[in-house]
DNA sequence: CCTTCACTTGAACAACTATTCAACTGTGTA
DNA sequence: TACACAGTTGAATAGTTGTTCAAGTGAAGG
């Protein structure tokens, strides 16, 4: 059910962003605008989880997973925890959570029906 | 106001995502992370603007929008309209639209608590 | 027709990025 | 101490991408 109206406030600040404001919001677009990445985040915004985990499930080299997580945690997308030798990764609080899955959600459901 | 639980579906879908749905889904993603090329998706999201319109408003040449327009027409995220000789490009439908500017209200407003 | 306006397109280039491989750090265990 | 386990990191590379410039369309006006 798409939203037709919004705010005239959320109307301006969507359309007209600052180069800088446009930047901060491209980053996280882009690092969730590669496949492996964003198949890493989604299943630390789902719960956390140890790199070699991730590395088997998705069938990547942990080092490949590895790289992808550094650029997400320096994004503060994601939060390293250690448990013994292993390092979990989840999703940095609730907010990040919910939007990186509400996103997900919301692009998979129109991306069936547009092809 | 967090979302803290899903559907089950919802985390299955999201966390399980296969390497063709991910790269569907990264693709969109892509295409929003760079800056002009937000700048331009989310203008025309917010309503139908001929070329010249956004460049001047963003304050980029005329190539480059045009350039970063075909991109986001290839992906069926802005409709061209011819009116005289002026294009006017905006969001493909009200589902596109209200996804543009949700995510971008969304992370918007989590971006400024961030840092 | 010729010109101007509004855009599109192609080539070219510098800058960036994803991935791999090898070497390295730190943690637990025998 | 020595060894395996779990990750990290740096270099190297092949591929991609944003931007610019110049040339090319197509529609409207004189």
């Amino acid at each position: 059910m798409p939203q037709t109206t919004w705010t005239p406030e959320a109307l301006a600040r969507v359309s007209s962003l600052t180069r800088d404001q446009a930047t901060v919001l491209a980053e996280v677009f882009r690092l969730l605008g590669d496949p492996s990445r964003l198949r890493i985040a989604l299943l630390c915004a789902a719960g956390a989880r140890a790199v070699t985990d991730i590395a088997e499930q998705l069938d990547m080299s942990v080092s490949l997973v590895s790289h992808h997580l550094r650029l997400l945690r320096a994004a503060r997308l994601v939060r390293p925890e250690r448990q013994g030798r292993q390092v979990f990764y989840s999703a940095t609080d609730d907010n990040v959570r919910c939007v990186l899955i509400d996103m997900a959600d919301h692009m998979f459901e129109w991306g069936e029906q547009d092809e």
